[in-house]
DNA sequence: AGCACGCCGACT
DNA sequence: GTCGGCGTGCTC
């Protein structure tokens, strides 16, 4: 009798042990998948691991019930990926599972798979696009050919490298000559992008280079469609080029020979939920490492990780400081709004020289893009009289008031409840906004420039399937005068008349309690400022902030990456952060608060017997409650230095210890490993 | 993750 | 007396 170990897709700790029928013997394989039973009447598709004939010492040993196919469909590489990013990450293998294979390939109906030869339709054909080559390596600039070729005498000596180019560099161009030779040596690319950079803008270029050599994998595209990608990286002839999100990296490859990070530092790279909690960047090294592959990672502002990593000699390093084609730098203005504010003379939240800028940009026909990292009308309100803050009931976190709906969100949850009528704690009915949101700059902007026509980009408007891309493409024809909007806007896009930026408050970014505050503020706004500015024409940026002095504001406006990495550093060092030290975030949960607490603190104390003062906490981290479940965060600091598979696996015994008391059986712990 | 089993509150 | 709440434990 042979058996087969199982993934299921569930957060299962271990595989589990199925008999093989007599007739799906000769099919069944490591890599295939089968449809098992699990429980009194769950069906799942399973993913075999291991056939063997080692019967346990257990009797109700269920049968696999159908055998999907008998040719692999997760390869070696594959499986060694999932099993790295499940120890490395610190979760189940079937989490793992869950995360990598289309949603059509999981569940044990089978009419995902008659759509595999469901083909997109496709531009250019091959002959176009190699009489394309000569046009388009003639159209490289000087100072792009020399990164190119820097970028392959890098590759002689290192695996990973860097291409750190200003923005509208024009860093494209040279991925496309890149993956054009990677495609001639017929070797297999995949270039990553963030989620939100992977616009019709970027794939249409694409598109009428490599014509039906590449595809696209989006979370957008329907599970059909990812299916079918799916099946033809499978096939004999797969396509040369994915274009394809942070979920990619789970694709069978057959001859990887280059992978391209492109935007490196976003942090939509890295899973938040649900687990498995990876980030794509390191699972892309890993994944070229199995084929002996090259990496890029490309960005006008690298993470501190790939800096350090680059100016350690660990990666390559190549930079193009020099914007394309007459492009030149914007000029950044800025405006101390804390002195405006004193004087009165601020208009909401506009400074007069902003509102000058924008009239100035209007009236001469030019485009205006406004960000403002916050959605909502107001961030919170408050009641005058008591100062009494409405808050979510199933998360700890106040509620953001949208005006549109007269309602209050919670951001966390999505919860939505009614403004009420007067203050539950003192029965005033005088509630003040506290914080301005994107909505509330809409507002302000229809005051004061009535004829202007607006659009505004943030979650709120941009929940439907397509409403992203019909808000970029009315914004690139210049239906709109003004975008208005958060992070959204500044990834990756390129508007050829927006001559004025305006960050409305660099504050709220600037004072977040998160050690990557600084690095995080000065990548946002460097790429907001990157916006502005026409052919031959340099944009300005207005930049408000009530800190016009401090450090990080004038590095911002001198383009000084490395001031401000230089000065980020010395802070990260003397208190142990990344990239010196290696973060894993412990998360316990529970409905009983006053357990949860108890067991948090003994588990940290059973840690601190381990690793010493690399132990913090247990804390209440901000949101401390979230659905009706209590929430505690222990964080361990351990060095670069120190083996990840040894402090794993001390963790998970301490894990193991905790978990085996009967007082802590519906407690649940997560990890975070390298958080954000 | 489901789902069944099992032990305490307000209903016909 | 019973229907049903969800806390607890198991699934090869």
């Amino acid at each position: 009798m042979l058996y087969a170990d199982v993934i299921l897709p569930l957060p299962l700790q271990d595989t589990y042990t199925y008999a093989i029928p007599q007739d799906m013997e000769s099919g069944i394989c490591r890599g295939c998948r089968v449809v098992v039973q699990f429980g009194a009447k769950k069906v799942y598709t399973a993913i075999v691991i291991r056939v063997h004939d080692q019967r346990l010492n257990f009797d109700n040993i269920k049968y696999i019930s159908e055998l999907l196919e008998s040719t692999p469909i997760v390869n070696e590489n594959q499986l060694s990926l999932w099993n790295w990013i499940s120890s490395y990450y610190m979760c189940p293998l079937g989490d793992v599972y869950k995360a990598a294979l289309p949603g059509g390939l999981k569940p044990k109906d089978q009419n995902a798979l008659k759509e595999k030869n469901k083909r997109r339709k496709l531009k250019l054909a091959y002959e176009d696009w190699n009489a394309r080559e000569d046009e388009i390596r003639k159209n490289l600039s000087p100072a792009q050919t020399k990164a190119f070729n820097e970028i392959n005498e890098s590759f002689n000596k290192f695996n990973t490298s860097l291409l750190h180019g200003v923005t509208s560099s024009g860093k494209t161009e040279i991925y496309i000559n890149l993956i054009k030779e990677y495609i001639a040596k017929g070797k297999q690319v995949l270039y990553l992008l963030p989620e939100i950079a992977l616009t019709t803008q970027i794939t249409n270029r694409l598109e009428s280079v490599f014509g039906d050599s590449m595809c696209v994998y989006h979370s957008k595209y329907t599970d059909a469609q990812r299916v079918a990608v799916y099946q033809k990286q499978l096939s004999d002839e797969p396509f040369q080029l994915v274009l394809g999100v942070r979920s990619s990296v789970f694709l069978p490859f057959q001859n990887l020979g280059l992978v391209i990070v492109d935007e490196e530092h976003e942090q939509s790279y890295k899973q938040q939920e649900p687990a498995p909690r990876y980030h794509a960047r390191s699972a892309a090294l890993m994944l070229a490492k199995q084929f002996d592959a090259k990496t890029l990672l490309g960005t006008a502002t690298p993470s501190f990780e790939t800096y350090h990593a680059a100016r350690s000699g660990r990666f390559g390093y190549i930079q193009l400081t020099e914007r394309f084609k007459g492009m030149q730098l914007p000029e950044i203005q800025i405006v101390d709004i804390k002195t405006l504010r004193k004087q009165k003379r601020m208009l909401g939240a506009f400074s007069p020289d902003l509102v000058d800028e924008i009239r100035g940009a209007l009236s001469r026909g030019e485009q205006v893009i406004l960000f403002q990292n916050r959605r909502g009308f107001s961030h919170f309100i408050e009641c005058k009289q008591c100062g009494w803050v409405p808050r979510c009931a199933h998360c700890d976190v106040s509620l953001t008031y949208h005006k549109k709906t007269n309602q209050l969100t919670c951001h966390y949850c999505g919860y939505t409840y009614r403004l009420p009528e007067v203050c539950p704690s003192c029965e005033e009915k005088n509630f003040i906004n506290k914080g301005v949101g994107t909505e509330k700059v809409e507002d302000q902007i229809h005051e004061l420039f009535p004829e202007a026509s607006v659009l505004r980009m943030d979650l709120d408007t941009t929940r439907a399937r397509d409403s992203y891309e019909k808000i970029i493409n009315e914004f690139a024809d210049h239906k709109a005068d003004i975008l208005i909007g958060t992070q959204m806007v500044t990834k990756g896009l390129d508007f050829d008349s927006v001559s004025i930026v305006g960050i409305l408050d660099a504050d709220t970014m600037l004072n977040q309690p998160d050690f990557r505050a600084y690095e995080r503020t000065f990548q946002t706004l460097s790429q907001v400022a990157g916006r502005a500015g026409r052919k031959n024409h340099a944009g300005k940026v207005i930049l408000q902030t009530r800190s016009a002095d401090s450090s990080l504001i004038q590095q911002v406006t001198g383009n000084d990456f490395w001031g401000m990495f230089y000065d980020q550093m010395l802070q990260r060092k003397a208190f142990n952060y990344p990239p010196f030290y290696r973060l894993i975030y412990i998360y316990l949960k529970h409905r009983d608060g006053v357990l949860l607490d108890h067991l948090a603190v003994e588990m940290a104390d059973k840690l601190r017997a381990v690793f010493g003062e690399r132990v913090l906490g247990p804390d209440a981290p901000p949101v401390s409650r979230v659905q009706s479940l209590f929430i505690r965060k222990i964080m361990i600091k351990v060095e670069h230095s120190a083996s990840p598979n040894k402090v794993r696996s001390a963790i998970l015994a301490v894990q193991r210890q905790i978990l085996e008391q009967p007082i802590a059986n519906s407690l649940n712990i997560y990890y975070d490993v390298d958080p954000l």
